[in-house]
DNA sequence: AGCAATTATTCCCGAACGGGAATAATAAGT
DNA sequence: ACTTATTATTCCCGTTCGGGAATAATTGCT
């Protein structure tokens, strides 16, 4: 999927996680984050910190890519 | 390429903005950024913002992606 | 080498991040 | 419906982001 905002991202997070039987709390500690992040990255809080984003993303086995034209 | 730290995607940034012969400046004014955000991003600050990122990436044509196994 | 252009770093400072915890709201299960 | 689990929202608060501008450092060009 192509993201294109902070809330793309959010959506692809809440799925993989549910879809893994993840709970906020134990993705949130498993990445090391608090679960304030998880929520507010989920429903798509444009300020996020990239590298927790990629954290988050990395403990789910999303794999985040780029395509240069 | 796969994204796996702030580190890659400040790589990824820089590279393709010299290809298409922007300036920093140019590209800060095109992405609604300060100058000095860029330079932090190109050089892999983790805590940069996720959405001016994204805009960031826009502005240079590069597509950012997520695929689940 | 020397000059201009670009980039990196520092400063000030308002605004907001994110952690933790408590509370409210929502979803789920019996 | 009721209870429990899960998630969202609010609060306090230390820390830091990011803009803008100035300065240092680096790069590029002739």
């Amino acid at each position: 999927m192509i993201i294109k905002s902070a809330q793309d991202i959010g959506k692809i997070v809440k799925e993989a996680r549910k879809k893994q039987n993840f709970t906020q709390v134990q993705l949130a500690q498993l990445s090391n984050v608090g679960t304030r992040f998880l929520s507010d990255l989920e429903n798509g809080k444009p300020t996020c910190e990239i590298d927790k984003v990629i954290k988050v993303l990395a403990n789910l086995g999303i794999k985040l890519e780029v395509t240069n034209g």
